[in-house]
RNA sequence: GUGGAUGUAGCUCAGUUGGUUAGAGCGCCAGGUUGUGGCCCUGGAGGUCGUGGGUUCGACUCCCAUCAUUCACCCCA
């Protein structure tokens, strides 16, 4: 038989790697728990056309990564390649923007886009990210940054950097832009040749190029926090006093662009040296004009995506605490078919109260068995064979001290709930 | 889409200037006298040496192609 793999850049997870997901995931929904945001889901496939709106026609994402097929029905689809468009379409059809604002949502999610994997990227990946909609002030923003330094800090990620930046808004942006057009042009022959075409496309990403010419360049131009209008400038400095006197650290990183369209005024980026060339571990900012670009209301917006592999890559490089397997508090070892039974009988009652339990369902010798039970890490193996049934009483062994005693079996659940 | 590195058992890897039945460690399974784990010992299962061509008397070893993995560019979480 022909073998089939898995496609290229997706993941199969396993334990005890996909303990750490669970561990992760749960520390997710825990502290968006705690800032007030509920779980929103949506679909994992939407109109091509929204994506096309929402995360902008002219962007990497939608002209060459996106996962798109035809229905049925000849309607165009294409799978998630980031969670924000779903979010705000569901918000809209779903009436939401009649709720007490600020709306408030997280999700965590599989997107995809089709790229060429390397470290930290694969072309399905899962993110925790969050949404808030309705509130402009620079507060809004600060809630976002607080909450995921709140979570990076309690997974024990070290030596993560939050980088903060304003790319200005409608009315001051395009007056940056043609600065920049202008700047960039003079020095046209001195740029690589992904900046000469970065020039026409997205001349901010000229900033963040990693060409030593281009670097050169990139640091006397102008830069955008210079060139903010009065309201985007009074926005950015109050963000920067509540991220001051809440103790949270920051540089002012003028190259900080982000690629998707629809950002305006503050981005930012929590960013790990030492996971490889992907070290944006969180990115997000603020897009006041999403909600009306796709139909909406107009409603301010901010929020981040945070992508889990880079987060647990940075977990682990950080020597953070990782969960520890789910301890086996007893393994009955049963002999002969009426053990069997009886060995079942009470493993279920064990489960039922929510203790892990197991016993043989190989048929396995009683040594094999002891074998298996010192594998799984059990606490206690309890042993029992046809003499035992006939008594009703057992010898329940502890596995660390390999002390042996007896017990009634009718006990043996009760003992082990006690002893934990 | 572009470039570099790598592809031998489930995992980590040996494999001499091309030479006969392809190896180790770990893991897995079964045993080491009557119903007991961790150490040790024995045995077993498991590989068309990524795939397809080519050179050669002969290829895991050389050449080409292809696929996959991986790292970087690009882009982004």
């Amino acid at each position: 038989m022909e073998k089939i793999r898995k496609p290229r850049g997706t993941m199969d997870i396993f334990s005890p790697e996909s303990d750490i997901w669970v561990y992760v995931e749960e520390k997710m929904r825990e502290v968006a728990r705690r800032f007030g945001f509920t779980e929103v889901r949506t679909p994992t496939f939407e109109e091509i056309g929204l994506f096309k709106r929402g995360v902008g026609d002219t962007t990497d994402v939608v002209q060459k990564e996106m996962y798109a097929f035809e229905d049925k029905d000849g309607s165009v689809f294409a799978l998630r390649p980031e969670g924000t468009a779903s979010v705000v379409r569901a918000i809209i059809e779903n009436g939401k923007t009649s709720d007490p604002m600020p709306l408030k949502y997280y999700y965590i999610i599989n997107c995809f886009r089709y790229e060429k994997p390397q470290a930290g990227r694969s072309r399905e990946f899962s993110q925790f990210g969050i949404e808030m909609f309705g509130a402009s002030g620079a507060a809004a923003d600060f809630t976002s940054i607080s909450l995921a330094n709140a979570l990076l800090r309690e997974l024990g990620i070290q030596g993560i950097k939050l980088h903060i930046n304003s790319i200005g808004c409608p009315e001051c942006r395009p007056a940056y832009r043609e600065k920049l057009i202008e700047y960039l042009n003079e020095r046209r022959d001195s740029l690589c040749d992904t900046c000469k075409e970065r020039l026409e496309m997205n001349p901010l990403r000229v900033l963040d190029c990693k060409n030593d010419e281009c670097r050169k360049i990139a640091e006397g131009a102008p830069k955008s926090v210079d060139n903010l209008c009065t309201e985007c400038k009074a926005h950015m400095d109050t963000l920067i006093n509540m991220l001051d006197s809440c103790g949270i650290d920051y540089v002012i990183d003028t190259k900080i662009v982000r690629g998707l369209d629809y950002y305006t005024k503050t981005v930012f980026e929590f960013i790990c040296d030492g996971i490889g060339a992907q070290s944006t571990v969180c990115g997000g900012g603020r897009y006041d004009g999403l909600m009306e670009q796709l139909g909406g209301p107009s409603l301010p917006g901010i929020g981040f995506g945070m992508g889990i592999t880079r987060l647990i890559m940075a977990m682990k490089q950080s020597g953070a605490y990782l969960p520890e397997r789910e301890p086996l508090s007893l393994y009955v070892a049963p002999l002969g078919d009426r053990a069997s039974i009886e060995s079942q009988r009470i493993v279920t009652e064990l489960r039922d109260a929510g203790v892990r339990a197991e016993c043989d369902i190989m048929n396995r010798s009683l040594k094999a068995q002891m074998k298996y039970a010192d594998k799984l890490g059990a606490r206690y193996a309890l042993i029992i064979g046809d003499s035992e049934l006939e008594s009703g009483v057992a010898v329940i062994k502890n596995m660390q001290t390999s002390e042996q005693t007896e017990i009634k079996i009718s006990d043996a659940a009760d003992f082990i709930r006690k002893s934990m």
